[in-house]
DNA sequence: CGACAGCCTGAGGGCGTCTT
DNA sequence: AAGACGCCCTCAGGCTGTCG
């Protein structure tokens, strides 16, 4: 039971700068030490074709230890052409089959078929939302990142769990992520009394972490890693 | 009582490394 | 040389719960 002093800590930003801060020699340390978001000038900036290779990234990381495929990521810049989701999009039953003969890049043949499927949804947002998909990116508030990690995973291919959100990490747009660490604090403060999965759960952390944004004023990717930090010092 | 959302389980997946 | 294993996750399918 518990333990409202506990939540408090959670929600308490100075107690989390200070447990955190502990862990480096200094305030430079830490603040090199954080992930930081691109700005939405910066998003917006980007060309689809970035999102699409973060997108298949991910797709392929899941499941596999991520240094594997971003050692070969270079290689599959080139068997894609750089994934410009124009010509993405017309990929064939045939490509996808050629490209499983290619043995530097990672067969997988359910994951190769993302590429298409979501390179059709870079379309499909661009067309609905009237711009480049980074600038839908952009503009999605952070404070609802559930929502786009929800989207996402509707309609993207392979998408769902931690890959929503791994995908907007790699494409830099700002997002908290579910890692066991950060889940690990959510339930010693009480916030969550399991594993979160369902949209209220969800909704719920989301709240959390808008709390914390409001009383920092940090990224929620910068919390979220603080939050890891504050459970698992990892030196 | 139907429609839908959420929940849970089990199957499936390629690679690198360790074991035999 | 070949096989097992850990990595870490998604998704389909079947089930239960909720709401109107």
């Amino acid at each position: 039971m518990l333990k409202q002093n506990e939540i408090s800590m959670v929600f308490n930003y100075r107690w989390l700068y200070d447990t955190v801060r502990k862990r480096f020699d200094s305030d430079e340390a830490m603040e090199a030490f954080l992930p930081k978001a691109l700005t939405p000038e910066e998003l917006k900036h980007k060309g689809d074709d970035r999102y699409l290779s973060a997108m298949s990234q991910r797709v392929f990381q899941a499941g596999v230890q991520h240094s594997v495929v971003d050692a070969k990521w270079p290689e599959f810049e080139k068997a894609f052409s750089g994934f410009a989701p124009e010509l993405m999009v017309l990929l064939s039953p045939e490509h996808i089959e050629s490209h499983m003969k290619n043995d530097r890049i990672i067969r997988d043949r359910t994951k190769l078929k993302t590429i298409p499927i979501n390179a059709q949804l870079i379309l499909d947002i661009r067309q609905e939302h009237g711009s480049s998909f980074g600038e839908f990116i952009a503009d999605w508030p952070s404070a609802n990142i559930v929502g786009l990690w929800r989207l996402l995973a509707k309609r993207g291919s392979r998408l769902g769990g931690r890959s929503a959100a791994g995908f907007l990490r790699l494409a830099g747009k700002d997002t908290f992520l579910l890692t066991s660490d950060v889940i690990a604090r959510l339930l010693a403060a009480g916030i969550i009394g399991h594993e979160p999965t369902s949209q209220r759960d969800l909704q719920i952390v989301q709240d959390a972490f808008n709390e914390l944004q409001q009383s920092s004023g940090r990224q929620l990717c910068q919390l979220s890693a603080m939050l890891s930090l504050s459970i698992n010092p990892r030196f």
